[in-house]
RNA sequence: GGGUGAUUAGCUCAGCUGGUAGAGCGCUUCGUUUACACCGAAGAUGUCGGGAGUUCGAAUCUCUCAUCACCCA
């Protein structure tokens, strides 16, 4: 069998994946040979994404860990799925429908609209796993999950688990344990999407903004002294105001303010507060008016110290609406529009009016009221805000500036030119309305990229607070662990100041939400006049009006089917008067719907009397879950939970979760807060936090900057394994890795010098010599010292790798593995086991062969983790064997059993001659084919044992063709020092002295500065006391060793100079 | 503003519990030695960001300054 020179990649991964495949190699306890178990839940992408570079680098390492684990005999389980998505799948299926010239989503409706992106689903899921695959990921793929597996559409039902019942059941659960509950908050809109989000999918990106400063009037023209001083008391401006000045970067919230707030201990402000202003826009005649209050939120030393108090449109203003009970009026619609509904601006102008006079209101009634005037109505956010400011500008109510002014940024600073008039101008005179050029945080959603706006809406909750304790816990108590250490603070911190967790989404992706509403009958306490347990005529009567359910609140019950859900309406109905109380509850689809079925089977029942047409018609929520809610039962959800099955029972907890820190709070914080409120276990032991992917230049990888380095491209290039390896060698705890294609091209190169060092021994006849067939092969018996040598540095190997996996330290691994194969057995083992296979001794032949064998079988058991391809392909290419190299048996020996200290130390230092004879000739110019003769000056004994026991080998590699000892080096010789020896090569004629000079003073030089620290170390008589004895004792013997050296280069030196 | 981390060879980075600096890539020179030119041999380059402290001894521990990055407001 004659091998190519090198691996075709290409070529061979697809078909070995297949193989693996087809051997079912990956199934959850395949290769188990021992009880204890070794379960990892991968991360799951996006079911319509495809693979990038983060993805690559987190399933290498999981592949890794899991690989290693059933070689080890572990019962292992790598669990697979995909994950649904939420806003992203819709996002992507609504992109291609539009490519496509489909009907847009509201057009098809709901139910259709699902169906085609459950085909998308079925369509696109098959390119991110083929794609983990191609990596050579070897996941369990027959127990695949779906984050929304059986939920209403699938068309994949019954196969791969049921995940929409555990996720609604655990709702359930939830909102039954009050978990769970609907309220109206400040929430996170986007705008595009037309739906909530959570804080954590919003990015604040700083932009360049700007800050108006507008006057509020106070109300009728009232006066005061505004007085400000410096940090001493001085008064450095004084002046009669009718206004307060306030700053803001949104001036087309200022619509919707409910006051102005001043920080209690503001003096310039102490004689206003409590009094009436005017929001400077609108119709003049209906300015509103809003009280001046008194808050801990403004900062006196920021702006004007006065802040606007908008409660429906930002978060701090929330806060302190909240606190001081001033209305949050809503100013926008879903879209990001200025409200266009209710009723015109003058009407609800004079009702806010009222309510900052001191008129009760309720949230509900407030949010009814649009403020927006009506000119204002309709247009875009931004459109309205450039509005607002003209408006005001024009009125003369914008704090006003010289032209020179700094915080105008540079723009306006921009002198005026001569031909415009500048000269004639005079710039410190002309006043310029004060707009601020100024670095602002805008949120922008992660998905939609729009700026996000804050809006007071009605949405689900999960209450964190309640459910953080036990995540907390576990990680302090240390049942579960989180590396790098670094990683924890950060975990920490964030459940510490946990908020609510918005989990509803106003999407159709998804998982809808199970909770049914319905009209609260009962709210307003039905009258019986009558007292006979029935429905009075009247209130017959009212609730016949369509206006009254209209104004009426809605009660909802939660369960996890309609079913379940009707009865519980059933019994609340049960409760009241007759004829409600023999309503039967139907499901309709919305609230419009409902109002008019309950109208007209109340108008059936006033004419036939007959309570048992009566229908109480419910509708469902809209909204879907969070998709992270889902994901948040990853782990006990693929095994399937809640079915008690033998999966569950025997994988969960699982071992290790393997992600990148970007999604700590995201997933792995939700998974450890869900698993313990469901099931009240933790959900791994162990949580290896990875860091981002890089270019090379150190930027976050991303589209828009263009620098993306596509895994599957690099695939295409180099080969899985090349990638792999990069990834797995550049691992290092908790730094982030830029990755550059050079790198790769390295590894790659590995793999050929693997694939070539295994080509040599089958070019040997390494694979015909012994019988390689056996799964539990044991390490040859070897009595040449460079084959004893080889087996206790490939002990040595498997220790370093074991103890580096053990402890996540995946790049100590892949690199030791690299240095052993290339640096130990490619290097040097197989130079050395050259002269032996030539060998006329047959039982050194047979011996040489039988530990190249087993020392490249071991390079393919160690590496196979990180490099499954090319190992596996070497593995079945060489011999026939028992099991493929995925179910090899990983190694236990130790170097305790197989390191030979002996011949390690004799190894060492054949290497070392054949190092110094090697630089001595490279550095004096002898050809580098010449064989040359060597002088032995001096030789202990155990040079001399090392020298006849490995003669041939270092003739060979150093090129010496004789060995002769003399009592004196020569003149003008070489001179090659090694510890215990002197030799030398009588090149007189070919080298040049003065070049033999400057090569010895310099390595003389190098040892003197090395001798003079050791001395002085030796030297600090506190050194010797302190310090422990072994590395005194170090210290001496290699000042010894160098003082040896040393003199050896002096005499060399000094004959030197005899022949100059 | 709060927090976290980083600063080591030309570049990208290792260096875990303090013992006197390493790798890969790049660079220079040499090389058709029958595994490999995706190779081999040899070589050069570092007051480990600045300063101070602890210690017999600091890239490593402490403090401080500077610069950069990321996360959260």
């Amino acid at each position: 069998m004659a091998m190519d020179k090198t691996f075709d990649a290409n070529e061979a991964e697809p078909r070995i994946y297949a193989a693996w495949e087809e051997a079912g190699a990956f199934a959850a306890g395949a290769n188990a040979s021992r009880d204890e178990t070794f379960s990892i839940m991968i991360p799951p992408p996006n079911v319509t994404g495809s693979l990038h570079m983060g993805h690559a680098f987190n399933n290498t390492l999981q592949d890794v860990l899991v690989r290693w684990h059933r070689m080890r005999g572990y019962d292992t389980l790598w669990q697979p799925g995909t994950d649904h998505a939420g806003i992203a799948t819709q996002m992507v299926t609504e992109r291609e429908m539009a490519e496509n010239q489909e009907p847009s989503r509201t057009e098809m409706g709901r139910e259709a609209f699902l169906d085609r992106v459950w085909q998308q689903k079925v369509k696109s899921r098959g390119t991110i796993i083929g794609q983990l695959k191609r990596l050579g990921a070897s996941c369990d793929w027959s127990r695949e999950a779906f984050t929304m597996s059986g939920a209403p559409g699938d068309p994949d039902e019954g196969r791969g688990g049921n995940f929409h019942d555990a996720v609604i059941r655990v709702f359930v659960d939830m909102y039954d344990k009050g978990l769970i509950y609907r309220g109206k908050r400040l929430v996170n809109w986007d705008p595009h999407f037309e739906t909530a989000i959570s804080d954590l999918e919003v990015e604040n990106v700083e932009t360049n903004g700007h800050m108006w400063h507008f006057k509020y009037p106070l109300a009728g023209g009232e006066t005061y002294e505004y007085v400000e001083t410096d940090e001493d008391g001085n008064v450095v401006l004084r002046e009669e105001r009718d206004y307060i000045s306030i700053a803001t970067t949104r001036p087309e919230t200022m619509l919707g303010d409910g006051a102005v707030a001043v920080h209690p201990s503001d003096k310039r402000y102490a004689p206003i507060v409590g009094k009436l202003c005017e929001i400077p826009v609108g119709p003049k005649d209906q300015r509103r008016l809003i009280p001046i209050i008194t808050d801990e939120y403004p900062d006196p030393d920021f702006g004007s110290g006065a802040v606007k108090i908008t409660g429906a449109h930002d978060f701090n203003d929330y806060a302190v609406a909240s606190r001081g009970n001033i209305p949050m009026y809503r100013l926008m619609d879903t879209s990001g529009h200025m409200r266009d509904d209710g009723v015109p601006y003058a009407e609800a102008a004079a009702q806010a009016q009222e309510y900052a006079a001191g008129a009760p209101f309720t949230a509900a009634e407030v949010d009814v009221l649009n403020l927006v005037p009506d000119d204002l109505r309709g247009l875009d956010r931004f459109e309205a805000r450039k509005r607002v400011v003209r408006q005001i500008t024009d009125e003369g109510l914008a704090v006003m500036t010289v032209a020179s002014d700094p915080r105008l940024g540079k723009a306006a600073r921009k002198p005026v030119a001569p031909e415009e008039g500048g000269e004639a101008r005079d710039e410190a005179q002309e006043l310029v309305p004060l707009v601020e050029a100024k670095q602002i945080m805008q949120p922008y959603g992660d998905r939609s990229k729009v700026v996000i706006e804050p809006m007071l809406t009605d949405q689900w909750f999960v209450d964190a607070e309640k459910i953080v304790g036990p995540a907390l816990e576990a990680v302090r108590s240390g049942e579960v662990e989180i590396l790098p250490e670094q990683d924890k603070k950060v975990y920490f911190h964030w459940l510490e100041t946990i908020e609510p967790w918005c989990i509803s989404r106003q999407l159709w992706w998804g998982h809808q939400i199970p909770v049914w509403y319905g009209f609260d009958l009962s709210g307003e306490g039905f009258r019986d006049d009558e007292c006979d347990g029935a429905l009075d005529e009247v209130e017959l009567g009212r609730l016949l009006s369509e206006q009254s359910l209209l104004k009426g609140n809605e009660v909802h019950h939660c369960g996890f089917d309609f079913a379940r859900v009707s009865e519980q309406f059933a019994d609340v109905l049960g409760t009241l008067p007759t004829p409600l109380n023999h309503a039967r509850v139907v499901e309709v689809a919305d609230r419009d719907e409902a109002m008019h079925v309950i109208a007209s089977s109340l108008g059936d029942y006033g004419v036939s009397q007959d309570p048992t047409h009566l229908v109480y018609p419910v509708w469902r929520d809209p909204d879907v879950l969070d998709t992270w809610f889902s994901s948040g039962l990853w782990p006990i959800g693929t095994l399937g939970w809640p079915e008690q099955t033998p999966e569950l029972q025997k994988y969960f907890p699982t071992s290790v979760l393997i992600t990148g820190f970007d999604i700590i709070f995201f997933w792995v914080a939700r998974m450890m807060m869900m698993q313990y409120a469901v099931v009240g276990e933790r959900p791994f032991d162990t949580v290896y936090v990875h860091a981002l992917v890089r270019d090379e230049t150190g930027k976050k990888m991303s589209k828009s900057l263009g620098n993306v380095l596509d895994p599957l491209e690099l695939i295409d290039d180099y080969g899985a394994d090349a990638v792999r390896f990069t990834l797995a060698s550049m691992a290092a705890m908790g730094r982030d890795l830029k990755l550059s294609p050079q790198r790769i091209a390295g590894y790659r190169n590995f793999t050929t010098k693997l694939w070539n060092a295994v080509r040599f021994a089958e070019m040997n006849g390494v694979y015909e010599a012994a019988d390689f067939s056996s799964k539990n092969r044991t390490p040859p018996e070897a009595t040449a010292t460079a084959n004893r040598w080889i087996l206790g540095e490939t002990a040595r190997v498997r220790e370093t790798v074991d103890a580096a996996l053990d402890a996540f330290r995946f790049n100590d691994a892949a690199n030791a593995l690299y240095a052993f194969t290339w640096g130990k057995v490619c290097d040097w083992y197989v130079e050395f086991a050259k002269p032996l296979l030539d060998s006329d001794d047959a039982a050194v032949v047979a011996e040489t062969r039988a530990t190249m064998g087993w020392v490249l079988d071991q390079c393919l058991i160690l590496l196979h983790p990180f490099m499954p391809f090319v190992t596996e392909e070497l593995w079945g290419k060489t011999a026939a064997r028992e099991e493929m190299l995925v179910h090899a048996d990983w190694p236990g020996y130790t170097t305790t059993e197989l390191l030979d200290a002996d011949a390690d130390r004799e190894m060492n230092w054949v290497i070392e001659l054949i190092e110094e004879v090697r630089s001595a000739r490279a550095q004096m110019h002898v050809p580098a084919g010449l064989h040359v003769p060597m002088l032995q000056v001096e030789l202990d004994a155990a040079g001399q044992s090392a020298w006849t026991r490995n003669e041939t080998l270092i003739k060979r590699l150093a090129r010496i063709d004789s060995l002769t000892g003399v009592p004196e080096m020569p003149k003008g010789a070489i001179t090659v020092a090694v510890e215990g020896g002197l030799f030398g090569l009588p090149l007189a004629d070919i080298i040049d002295v003065a070049e033999e000079r400057a090569r010895l003073e310099k390595t003389l030089g190098k040892l003197e500065k090395e001798i003079g620290g050791l001395e002085k170390r030796l030297s600090n008589p506190k050194f010797a006391e302190s310090a422990p004895a072994e590395v005194v004792e170090e210290t001496r013997d290699n000042l010894a060793a160098r003082q040896d050296e040393a003199a050896k280069l002096r005499t060399a030196l000094a004959r030197l100079a005899e022949v100059a």
